[in-house]
Order: structure tokens, then sequence, then C-alpha cells
DNA sequence: CCGAATCCGTTCCGATACTG
DNA sequence: CAGTATCGGAACGGATTCGG
């Protein structure tokens, strides 16, 4: 049936338009720890261990420049800043949960296939 | 609720391995494309048009590798290759189809805010 | 605590030329 | 037609240092 069929996709293609946004390095990542409401840059860090400062720095710049991100900085001594998903943000739920639930059973069928040999069932 | 809470992924954590498969520069499309059915080389770059034959080759045998695509040679002059989804690469299709959803509407946004001065309803 | 700035190696990626 | 080989610039990304 291929409802979708020669879509041509040049400039504007609304897969890769997506990926463009969410597909980076850690992206994802924090867009998913943020489904779970506002965290702090530390509480950011400790949920994805092995991001560098700048790296997340950077990518939180990006989500909020593309509207996905929220950014709420507290004049305090020590500084606080919040990160929060923005109402267009909110809209990626569904998009991520379905990366994840794929990535589960992908995973899944990884490790059985490399247990089946060892394993007696 | 937060059903996904605290969910700790140093490695393999389920949103980035599927990103890590599908967010390459062009793996997002050539996945799309394959979802109507096999495709040749050559075809697939009219579907593409920016992409190098370098980096389409280099994309096709990373999802070849990760199992997601079916590479077809055929012995003949001139030579044919096809390309199609495995049974694994179709059960991407709803991530597929769910990014490509998201992303329609986000350039809508953009679209419809952009004109949103400039046309008089 | 949050982040900017610099340095520097690695990887990406386009252009081009060549092959069975 | 469907690649492979090589090169060079651009972008990525880590470690470290400094600042409000």
């Amino acid at each position: 049936m291929a409802r979708h069929k020669t879509y041509e996709c040049s400039a504007g293609c609304p897969v890769s338009a997506t990926l463009d946004l969410i597909g980076g390095k850690w992206k994802g990542l924090i867009l998913y720890h943020l489904l779970d409401g506002t965290l702090r840059f530390g509480e950011l860090r400790k949920h994805i261990p092995d991001v560098t400062q700048r790296m997340l720095t950077q990518h939180l710049r990006e989500l909020e420049a593309s509207g996905l991100v929220h950014r709420q900085v507290y004049a305090e001594v020590p500084p606080r800043v919040e990160y929060s998903l923005t109402a267009q943000g909110q809209t990626l739920r569904e998009v991520i949960l379905t990366l994840k639930h794929w990535g589960e059973a992908y995973l899944g069928q990884k490790n059985r296939k490399r247990t089946l040999t060892a394993v007696a069932r």
C-alpha cells in the first residue's frame, strides 16, 4: 500500500528534520531524562555519567535554540540553573518512548542471541 | 507518575542504542525509503539527492552490519545490487513513521509562525 | 555551581579519480 | 552500475584552565 511512497525529501524531510534535532550524541538522553520533569544542570550530569560538562552545555544550548528545552537561571549564590521541556518539547514524549521501547526489544534480542549457545534453555 | 523514572543508562541505554543505529546523517532517510520495498543503489541515490556515493555506501554497510538491511548482489553485467530491510529492520517501521509524523508537525508549525506576520490569514 | 575559553587529537564528510 | 582509494578541510569531542 505504501501510503508514504516516493516522497522526495531533498530538503526539509520530516524524518531527517527530527533526527537533526534529537539525533545528537546526547540529545536523546537529555530529553529522555527531562520527560520526568525539571532538572538542574548537576542533576543531569549525574543521570548521564559519561557526558562531559562541555558537551552537556553545548547540547542543552542547541536544544534550547530549537525551542525544545527551557533554561531557567536563578540569580543566586551558588548559582542555580534548571532545565525543563517546553510545550513543544513535551510533544516529543511519545517519540522518545517509541525509541526506548524499540531499543529495549533490540537489546533484549541481542542478549538472547549471545547467550543462546551458552544457556541450555 | 513517571513510570520510567530514574533510569540509569550509562551504557546500553535503549534510547541511545536506537539513536546510534538510526541517528547517522543519512540512515533515517535510507531506512525510510526502504520501507516501501527493495531498492537498487542508484534508486536510493535518486531518492536522496544530496548524499554522496561514498556516504551512501558507508551508511548502507553500517546498517547491514547492524542487521537492519540486507544486501543482495547479482553477478550480472552491468552489476546490480539491491537493498531491502531485514525482518529486524521491518520492526523499525513504526519508529520511522513516528519520527516522520512528529517532523511534519514540527515543520508545519515552523512555517506557520514564519508566515504569520506576512499572511493576512 | 554553572559555564566560557583554549588546546588538540579524532572523526566526519565532500570532491575527485579510478576499477570490475 | 556500483562501488573503492586517497586527500584535505571541517566539525566533533575530551581535558584542562579560568571566571562570576
